[in-house]
DNA sequence: GTCTATACTTGGATAGAC
DNA sequence: GTCTATCCAAGTATAGAC
């Protein structure tokens, strides 16, 4: 997995993954079928952990909308690390979203945004109408995935902490 | 340049390249020293592009706030298009962005996104205190490039549509 | 400036001993 | 389940004819 975040996934050779797990090139292939079996593996291992101990907290219904934004941006935090390679979702998707044919694990990548966009939406909709609370979630992806490029075009993490902030706010306002 | 913004920096051969442009591999080696070169050429090449005929449009202060952005969108739409690759440097950036060593090209890359942020926050100091302007060219870039990511993942032009419709809807407040 | 041919390395993947 | 050895294709890059 950090292999993968930090060099991508065309750039990171068989060589380097085995070479971080401490076993020999050939051994990789006892366990996966091909390379893109191993990142299919890989994405599974980020969406089962997200789906575990990330989504579920938006559904916290007997917390405060506030608690739960603030416990799932922590959970973000760790998880889209910019000094660690980013978010391995959003890196992979742009890099292998228009090759033909594209490789199956993209439909990992779908579901891990779908369900970031559903747990968001569910818990904007304390705050806002329905429809407004979609079309915020969205919004609210967006800019985050956005801040976390500008942190690494910039090598500076504090575009992607402001845009975890600007999240925030909108479950504080002023008050 | 549209080899590498549909197949990413590590993922396209020099074959592939020579191919798109018509020549054979070895000649390539006649105009680029190496694939880096290659690539920073494109990328200064979309650079200069942009500082041409995109971000001085910001900066035509006899003309309103409104023109200008709508003529910025429909530029950032075409430079841009989701289907013929997205953004080459926000790819880029995320490809190769940890990479040590860094590709020298990455300083194209961070030329672009500061001009563009300079040339957003010109505009929206029109209708924002100065501070104010700077933090939402920030968020406004940030959310841009999400909302490509997202159309990336699923496939489909209406999230960046609606990004960019929400840049325009800035300058055009309820009236 | 453009081509053919080719050197050299790395990369994905397999065979088979232990 | 783990290793050594190896195959073969693809990749970057160079040499040299035309």
């Amino acid at each position: 997995m950090r292999v993968f975040r930090l060099q991508g996934y065309h750039h990171s050779s068989m060589a380097d993954l085995a070479r971080a797990c401490g076993v020999q090139k050939a051994h990789m292939y006892y366990y996966f079928e091909n390379k893109e079996a191993l990142m299919r593996a890989v994405l599974e291992a980020v969406l089962s952990y997200a789906e575990a101990r990330v989504f579920p907290l938006a559904y916290e219904d007997e917390r405060s909308p506030e608690a739960r934004i603030e416990d799932i941006i922590g959970q973000l935090r760790r998880l889209l690390a910019m000094d660690q390679g980013g978010c391995l979702m959003a890196n992979t998707a742009l890099e292998v979203s228009h090759l033909q044919p594209a490789p199956d694990f993209l439909a990992v990548v779908r579901a891990f945004f779908e369900q970031l966009l559903d747990a968001l939406t569910h818990l904007l909709k304390h705050i806002l109408p329905p429809e407004a609370a979609q079309s915020q979630a969205e919004t609210q992806v967006a800019a985050l995935e956005g801040a976390l490029l500008l942190s690494q075009v910039y090598e500076d993490p504090a575009y992607f902490e402001r845009g975890l902030e600007r999240l925030s706010a909108l479950f504080t306002p002023i008050a």
